[in-house]
DNA sequence: ACAGTATTATTGATTTTGTCATTAATTGCA
DNA sequence: TGCAATTAATGACAAAATCAATAATACTGT
């Protein structure tokens, strides 16, 4: 698990921006967007991590809430992550109670990945933990700006 | 060097973001950036790949035209890498002839990176494809959608 | 119905990254 | 001067990504 310090939540310094714009890097989206990215999971990271589970389980755990549930398969697409990978994380969310993995009615090679009640209430608090330390994270944001990343980074992620 | 394959610049399907925004998983910022990082820095690691760098070979280098050039130092806490990761990625750099470490006029302990008249070159044009890329990648947004996002983006990650 | 092909979950090997501790050289401070 | 801090570098180790292979099962075209 790449569990960044938790008390340090990584803020960037001033004159890094100055040079970062002078350089060009400054308006690079895969430098922004990838920067973005690992500063908002390192947070996530850390505020999940009282509830004894990774980001990434977490976000097993939050999609197999989804009906019907998917497949290992299908998180393995959607999360982007390798099918081997998912076999661990499951693994794990199995053996803390959270998820089970049932076998498919139709097709006997899938296994689906299905909440229990505690993961399905687990679930739920991650995403208010979530939202909250977002809305924290993002406080210097107007409500319609973060309306609008969330808008256009859904667009490009989804 | 984290390669993904360059033919599949990596789309996502409708049907997932369907169940994506059902699981709840669709309004996460903590999902949502960390996958448009990931989106992004593959394709730009594909775009820049037939100049023989890598993505973060390229950062390195696009941050090395600044003025004064920065130390390995700075290069690791810009670039959020560990110090020992920099070494590495300025070797393969010095070796490729586009960046030279040069000892610091003030302070014998640092050495400054510098790009070379091809580093140079190969920044500029680093550059510019992958703002073709980008331009390409976005191509669903407006104009002012892409400027908000570089805008907001820049604010979270800078 | 059959043969061949594709897909699913899993395991294991290999490589790449991230993280940490340590070191030698050098600097800056008390 | 002497001592703590900083820089680049090296090596150790854990975590993660990547890839190949396998057994069980499903699907396809004939």
């Amino acid at each position: 698990m790449p569990s960044p310090n938790p008390t340090r939540p990584a803020a960037p310094h001033r004159k890094d921006a100055r040079r970062l714009l002078a350089s060009g890097l400054g308006e690079n989206f895969a430098f922004l967007l990838s920067r973005a990215g690992v500063l908002t999971t390192e947070t996530a990271n850390a505020a999940v991590e009282p509830l004894g589970i990774s980001i990434q389980e977490y976000m097993v755990l939050s999609f197999s809430t989804v009906s019907p549930p998917p497949s290992q398969r299908e998180l393995s697409q959607v999360l982007r992550l390798d099918p081997s990978r998912i076999v661990g994380l499951v693994d794990r969310l199995e053996q803390a109670g959270l998820v089970q993995r049932l076998p498919s009615p139709t097709d006997r090679r899938v296994k689906q990945v299905v909440p229990t009640d505690t993961g399905q209430r687990l679930s739920q608090q991650g995403a208010v933990i979530l939202a909250e330390v977002h809305a924290q994270q993002f406080a210097g944001l107007q409500p319609e700006e973060i309306a609008a990343l969330s808008a256009i980074v859904r667009r490009i992620a989804l």
